[in-house]
DNA sequence: TGTACATCAGTGAACGCGCGTTCACTGATGTAC
DNA sequence: TGTACATCAGTGAACGCGCGTTCACTGATGTAC
């Protein structure tokens, strides 16, 4: 949709010499905003990204060198939002289980409000090929589960066990659920708070030492 | 591909009167094959599963009304034989909580065996638009894990709760699992039995009665 | 201060591709008489 | 038993679409002299 009715749309105005990277920028937010509006990662092509940022397709090419990589360059960005708004929603709880609650139940709300994103992140074929060493935002999200895990072990709120091995399990968990809450709404969920709590009850109850 | 080196693959016998079903079958056949195949079901085309059939692809039109009917009917087929397989691994054991154990393993065993076919059910973007009431299978292969929810709390393997919120939360746990096996095959991943063993764990744990 | 020129951020048109779907048709098969 | 005919399982060609990507280019901007 370059033009309507015959009239087309402002162009936008071209950078000036040695701020080509402002065309960057704006291509990675008109992916990301197409991502939430369409709803639909099929519908972010390289033409409707061009159009979106009012520029022609062949431009994108001058700052990625194809459709992958600038899905990439999303992917990472996206995952770094992601780590900070688990950070944040941690918050400053004392107790690492109150923490670790806290994230899940923000885990599941980052996927149902950016169902997309959330697709694209572990949901789409071939995202999940890229190793920890070419996503590095990805890792280090891992990572400060893995450090939770162990601080809930730490303070006596889950028995010790391979952190790692726990920590995958947790993330697996809450995936099921919010996967499931994004592809399958057709089914007939309880209510989402209650179906919520008791998915990350049965985690923590699962994962606590044995009542001595 | 409808032909090697010019010479044109041999085109699959016309049915005789009568058996016009029987393309039916084949092209269903052809489909699932094509999934498994191919590994994507993107490329599973119209067009593909026809060359696949030996068929040109107006023919597909003469058995379903479009794309999209073909997928469900695949859909529904592959929910029951997906139940069938769970059926068979909870097999001859007298105590339910055994037989769930066993049936979630094959729960992940089905999904890494066959990505696509899980794809396809759990996975892609409308599938889960589905109701129940249009997804027979499916709804009958979820009755069938309530049921075995209920018999766990009867036995006292699990504590009183509602069953259809409990199995909704070992649905999507062992989904979450799956799925993550499937897409993020890059992910550092413990052993799989490990894993699978540890997941299931948690969640009998998890729903276990308090230790009195 | 003036001007030729290199740079660089883009453009415009085209490439070949595979897709779902439609449409008018063909020709073997079975049936009615 | 023979033949005209209706049926029906398919065909062949084409439609319009959006896609990723390439290529030769343009024209404003800044710079060197």
């Amino acid at each position: 949709v370059s033009e309507v009715a015959g009239i087309p749309l402002p162009r936008r105005p071209r950078a000036r010499r040695g701020e080509g990277d402002r065309l960057r920028a704006e291509i990675l937010a008109a992916t990301e905003r197409l991502l939430v509006e369409t709803g639909d990662a099929d519908r972010v092509s390289i033409r409707a990204v061009a159009d979106a940022v009012g520029v022609t397709p062949p431009s994108i090419y001058l700052h990625f060198s194809d459709k992958s990589e600038l899905l990439l360059v999303v992917c990472e960005s996206r995952f770094a939002q992601f780590d900070r708004i688990l950070l944040e929603a941690g918050g400053s709880a004392a107790d690492p289980l109150v923490a670790l609650r806290r994230k899940g139940r923000a885990y599941v709300q980052f996927g149902i409000e950016n169902p997309e994103h959330y697709r694209l992140l572990f949901m789409v074929r071939n995202a999940g090929d890229r190793t920890f060493e070419e996503m590095p935002a990805a890792a280090a999200a891992f990572g400060h589960l893995v450090d939770d895990v162990s601080a809930c072990m730490g303070a006596g709120a889950f028995s010790r066990a391979d952190p790692q091995l726990v920590a995958t399990g947790i993330w697996t968990g809450m995936h099921g659920l919010t996967s499931l809450l994004i592809s399958a709404p057709a089914f007939p969920w309880p209510d989402l708070d209650t179906m919520v709590d008791h998915v990350i009850d049965v985690q923590v109850r699962g994962l606590a030492p044995p009542a001595s």
